[in-house]
DNA sequence: TATCGAATACTCCATTCCGAGTAATCGAAG
DNA sequence: CTTCGATTACTCGGAATGGAGTATTCGATA
C-alpha cells in the first residue's frame, strides 16, 4: 500500500489548484503551466485525466456540473472536498517536511562509472558540466523575467532550490572530473589498469582470478568483494 | 518512443553485472546488493525480471543454460550479447555526460509550498533539517566504513555524490526557514495575510476579488496572473 | 474568403512498474 | 530432532505512466 489514496505529486497540484476554486481538468492543466509549476510537477493529459478520476474515485474531489459549448468536447468541472482540502494540507506538509529517496539518472551513472575507462569518463563529466552550465543560464535569466514582471519569490522558491541544486552538482562534477584526470581519486590506477587489461582482451574473470597480481595490492578489497 | 529500448535504470545494472560474467537474476540481485548499488538503482523482483526478460527479448542478453537443483525453482543463467555490451557503454555515456530532468518530491513541495501558512512552512523545513542531519549522519558513516575496509572511492562516488547534494539542501532550506520567519522573503507577507484571511473565513475567490484592496499593492502581479 | 496552424479538450491503450505473495531450503537454537 | 526465522528464487495482477491520436474551433494571413 503507497501510504497514500493517490500517490502522483499531479494529484497535489489538481488539489492546490482546486482549493482556489472549481475548474475543469483542462484549466488545471493550463494553470499549472500558466504558472511554471509543470517544470517542477511532471504534467501530461493521460496522467491527468487518470488522476482525477481516482481523486474522485476516493472522495477527495467531487464533479460538480458538465457543459458543453458547441459540438466541443464536454467539460466537467470539479471541485474539491472537506476531505481533499485536509489531504491537500497533510500531504504537502509531509512533503517539505519528510526527505525521501529520489533516484535519480546521475546517481545511477555514477554508480556503475567503473564500467567505462576513466579518461572516458573524465571527458564525459566535462561534457555535462557544457550542459549543466547552459541549464543554469537558462534559470537564471528566467529567474530575472519573474523578478522584472514583479513576482514574489515564494511563488517561484522551487527555481531557486534548481539552481542551487544545479550548482552544487557542477562543483561536484568539476571536482571529481579533476581528481579522475590527476589520479587523486582513490583507486583510479586500479579502475585504469582493469580497462587496459580488458581492451588488450583480457576478460574481467581472468583478471579477478588474480586481482593483486594483475591490478597491484589495491585490489585485494576486490577480491574480497567478488567471489562468493 | 523511450529513446532507449528498455529504459529502466535497473536494466542499466543488469547489463554492468553481466559484463563481469554471466549470472542468473537472483544473483544479479544480490550482487547489486551487496556493493551497495540498490541505494541508487531502484531494485525490486517485479522489475527485475521484467527488465531481464525485456533485455533478452531485445537481444542486448542471451540466456545459457537453465539449471534446478533439487525441487528449488529454475535458474536461467543470462549472459550479455556484443549488442548489450555496446548499449551498456553508450547508455552509461549518455547517463553520465547528460544532464537530464529529475523530479523531485521536494520541488513539487516547494512549487506549491504557499498553499500552507509561513509560520507552518518555517516549522515544516525545521523538521525536515533534522531528518536531511540524521541521513547525512548515515551516509558519512557508511563512507567510513567502506573507507576502513580499504575499498577505493571510484568504487562508491555516487556516496559522495548524495552527501554533497543533501549538505546544499540542508543550506537551502535551513537558509529559506530563516527568511521566512523573518519575512524577508519577498511576498511573505501577502502570502501570510492570505491565509489570515482565509483562516478568517473568506474564500480564496473573495480575496481575489480585489487582491490589492485585500492584500495591498505587492498582490496586483497575483491578479494579473490568476484572472483568464 | 479560403486555408492553415494553434489552441481546446480530451481519449486510448500498450507498456511498465512494483508491492505482496509463494514456496522451497538451509542453518542455528533449544 | 524439530521448529522457526532467514535466505533463495521467483510469480502475479492491479495500478500508473505517457505518448500518440482525435475532433472541434478560433484567429491570422494571403
Amino acid at each position: 500500500m503507497t501510504r497514500r489514496r493517490v500517490s502522483n505529486p499531479l494529484a497535489l497540484a489538481v488539489l492546490s489548484c482546486l482549493s482556489e476554486r472549481p475548474m475543469h481538468p483542462y484549466e488545471i492543466s493550463t494553470t499549472l503551466r500558466t504558472r511554471g509549476k509543470e517544470h517542477s510537477i511532471k504534467l501530461n493529459y493521460g496522467s491527468l485525466y487518470a488522476v482525477v478520476e481516482s481523486l474522485q474515485k476516493h472522495g477527495l474531489i467531487t464533479s460538480r456540473e458538465t457543459l458543453r459549448e458547441g459540438r466541443r468536447p464536454e467539460r466537467t468541472i470539479y471541485e474539491i472536498t472537506a476531505e481533499g482540502s485536509s489531504e491537500f494540507e497533510d500531504w504537502l506538509a509531509e512533503l517539505l517536511s519528510t526527505p525521501v529517496r529520489n533516484y535519480t539518472s546521475l546517481e545511477a551513472g555514477l554508480s556503475l562509472m567503473a564500467g567505462l575507462p576513466p579518461a572516458e569518463v573524465a571527458r564525459l563529466f566535462e561534457d555535462r558540466v557544457v550542459g549543466l552550465r547552459i541549464e543554469l543560464g537558462g534559470i537564471v535569466a528566467a529567474e530575472k523575467v519573474a523578478d522584472d514582471m514583479g513576482l514574489p519569490e515564494v511563488f517561484s522558491v522551487e527555481t531557486r532550490f534548481r539552481q542551487a541544486m544545479l550548482t552544487a552538482e557542477v562543483d561536484f562534477v568539476i571536482d571529481l572530473a579533476q581528481r579522475i584526470r590527476s589520479e587523486k581519486l582513490g583507486g583510479t590506477e586500479v579502475w585504469r589498469r582493469i580497462h587496459e587489461l580488458r581492451a588488450a582482451g583480457m576478460s574481467y574473470e581472468q583478471i579477478m582470478a588474480d586481482p593483486v597480481g594483475n591490478l597491484g595490492k589495491e585490489a585485494q578489497i576486490l577480491a574480497d568483494n567478488i567471489d562468493r
